[in-house]
DNA sequence: CGAGAACTAGACTGTATAGTCTAGTCAAAT
DNA sequence: ATTTGACTAGACTATACAGTCTAGTTCTCG
């Protein structure tokens, strides 16, 4: 187990770490919780990573791509050819399914609250995150006004407004009560399905 | 100046407080920062608030009303009976304006740092601030559909998507990027402009 | 087995902080 | 003029934390 013991460690500090960050935020966390969460010594943890910065930023700036990864799958099952009705629907509840898991809600807050101190980090986060999805899905939305059935003029304008209508009430409320659940499944399935639907007045 | 003179200490620690908490985020503020700032020494400040936690509970409940004061004087001016399209991108435009003052990004950002820390802070925002927005908004636009020049199902959902489309993009910038002034004023105004023909395009 | 690397517990340094205490200043009100 | 109450500077207590150091243990590989 020497290599394996390692990287186990090394592994069992992020983990811990990020628990601790996520629970407490970056000043409310202390090394000696750190390593003691992930059952090392605090010698240990400074072996793997030079300081609370460096540990702080390397973790977070490796979850820069789960949201990104996520709604490229959401994304993917959504050139179907079905009726737009029931294709929309499908896309704004995956959508607001998957940002409204109590996992990304935290992380965001937890950005969000360091984004001064951390600016690479929130810039990251905006890029490879926010703008990424908004950009997956505008050639989404591109091809199906290139394919004649929705009207739209600019597929990027288009796929902010569609994501502002989704995620601006329900994510808000997460972020300001601070609760993992704000919302229960009917009444996210009624939100996506408002957005859906004005959607697709605006745009045929 | 004798109970002015009280009086003004009180303001100022107020004031020097609410700075240094938007500066520094409340752990990384330290209440001899604070009394510092205000003039003051520390003594006065515990003088006039039992311990750190109510000088910030106290402070940050209080500016729970400037959003709800805010968007009522710019709605308050909405119901003039020009041309729809004039008349909603200057309330886009002027909504977008209140929401992206740096004061009031800065204001959003500490109370959803700590909104855990302080849950009936971040309860108070949502209720006081945001939802009252909303209902506001509602009302006009319940207004505009009960004279016909709107068509609108639920009032409600149509204020959410509103506000959604207008300020999803500009608010997550602002709030990811630490930035005061993620955008120029132009850009403010084309988003401003899009949403609200969207919203118009959506409506009738 | 023996060497070297990773690891451990915990002491230690230096700094910071919330909140208290003391001794004394200053200004107005009686 | 004396009292009263707000105020001040700064010392003080108790705690916490980042990061280092030491001395000794365990694991693995040659």
């Amino acid at each position: 187990m020497g290599r394996s013991g390692s990287a186990t460690k090394h592994e069992a500090i992020l983990d811990a770490a990020l628990a601790v960050f996520l629970e407490k935020g970056y000043l409310g966390t202390s090394m000696d919780q750190i390593a003691a969460r992930a059952g090392v010594s605090k010698q240990t943890v400074y072996k793997h990573f030079a300081d609370k910065n460096r540990l702080f930023a390397e973790i977070l700036l490796a979850t820069t791509g789960e949201v990104d990864r996520l709604v490229r799958w959401i994304v993917d099952e959504f050139d179907d050819p079905r009726k737009l009705e029931q294709t929309f629907d499908r896309l704004a509840r995956h959508f607001l399914g998957a940002l409204m898991e109590p996992h990304l809600l935290r992380l965001r807050r937890l950005v969000i609250a360091n984004a001064d101190r951390f600016p690479e980090l929130g810039r990251s986060w905006y890029e490879a995150g926010f703008e990424r999805v908004l950009t997956t899905l505008a050639d989404s939305f591109g091809r199906l006004a290139d394919a004649g059935r929705l009207k739209i003029d600019d597929p990027l304008v288009a796929a902010n407004h569609f994501v502002g209508m989704l995620l601006w009430i329900p994510v808000n409320k997460a972020m300001f009560t601070g609760s993992d659940k704000p919302f229960t499944d009917i009444e996210l399935d009624r939100l996506a399905r408002a957005s859906a639907r004005t959607f697709l007045h605006a745009h045929r």
